[in-house]
DNA sequence: ATAGGGATTGGACCAAAGTCCAATTTCGCC
DNA sequence: GGCGAAATTGGACTTTGGTCCAATCCCTAT
């Protein structure tokens, strides 16, 4: 079975869970990276190499919760997988709330720990693919001047280019210029296109 | 404080609780249903009413979660904060999965409660809202002719009149009456509104 | 000062879309 | 058999949108 989709980063302060579950994850044919603490994590792991995390919950300095939430404040959110020794509930309903995929109860039962970690790397792959595909719509958006981000605007609010010339204080021709320009830029064919790009890559549209 | 958004809907089999977190949510102006059994909850309560549910993890015949899987069942899911007396950990990552707002434990905190259940209420009024959008968006696309829905996929996919002609077998001038019935049914002034209107509706286009 | 990009505009046209009025054709239903 | 909605089509235009070629005007960086 070909795995190459992500890794799987584990954190856990105790050397012998953390061979056991390496052990288990390769043996399923992933890739994985141990780390003995969250502080060697932060240190060497690779934001940009996709993959999900399989935290210890109760670490020194830094149990698994500050190490998620640490990583969120950084932009380098992944999905989580949890694992707990005696864990209260409190914890487990906050690691939840955090968008925790899993949180799992010491001993791991090897099926549900697979199975989290393989529904961590299916929503990493996931949330990567989103992400690719907004800062591929920012690039293009990045092309336009200014002036074309107006046209864009009202052209997306619905408006004809005769009234987005009184709006913008010029004349219908200029508008079809900029019209042209925006719709080579952006690499739409259509009106139907462009509306859906500026939706999705957030433009506000102004009344 | 004027609360009228929505109801809250507690269920426990604790009397003694029950009256208490009654008493607690009244005093904050929320309008509050009790009910001692899940099996009273289903009999009585109203799904249409806007509002959230409070319910204990464990209790007879039917526990917390099942209810609120049965409830997602007949398509009456709501917003639930989940109370436990000494629930296990399992228990609560499964509510919290499902969807639940809050999991807390006995003896329950006052504030805990309260906010929790304002985000239950708050989710809900939120759900309502989008449900009734879309369901006046699919009223108003039922109002569409089989022929029309064919071309209104057409034009949102950004098809010119000619090529859709030509696709559906007929002429041009035939799918611009088309277009003009479909943009006064669907109450749209512009492309850019029906393109809209239909993802949002979830039409899938067809290449 | 000078090149180059951005914003604008003209003119000339062509293509696409929308509108109004009117007229058939087809089909399920009473 | 006939009614009424749906689907179609014509004709005659008007409005919009798009394209080509060419030409200013302004501002910034070299």
């Amino acid at each position: 079975m070909r795995r190459p989709e992500g890794t799987v980063f584990v954190v856990d302060d105790e050397p012998a869970v953390l061979r056991a579950i390496e052990r288990l994850l390769r043996a399923e044919g992933m890739n994985v990276v141990a780390f003995a603490s969250p502080r060697e994590f932060l240190e060497r792991h690779d934001p940009e190499a996709p993959g999900c995390l399989v935290l210890d919950l109760s670490m020194p300095e830094l149990d698994g919760l500050d190490l998620q939430r640490t990583l969120a404040e950084r932009g380098q959110a992944r999905p989580a997988v949890f694992l707990s020794g005696q864990g209260d509930i409190p914890a487990s309903v906050r690691a939840m709330k955090q968008g925790a995929v899993d949180f799992l109860t010491k001993p791991v039962n090897d099926t549900e720990l697979l199975n989290a970690v393989r529904h961590a790397l299916a929503r990493d792959l996931a949330a990567r693919a989103k992400d690719a595909e907004l800062a591929e719509l920012r690039r293009r958006l990045a092309l336009l001047t200014p002036r074309e981000l107006e046209v864009l605007g009202q052209v997306v609010a619905g408006r004809l280019n005769k009234q987005i010339a009184a709006e913008l204080g010029t004349v219908e021709k200029t508008i079809k210029v900029h019209r042209a320009h925006i719709m080579r830029k952006l690499q739409v064919r259509s009106l139907a296109e462009l509306v859906r790009l500026a939706d999705r890559a957030g433009m506000a549209a102004s009344p």
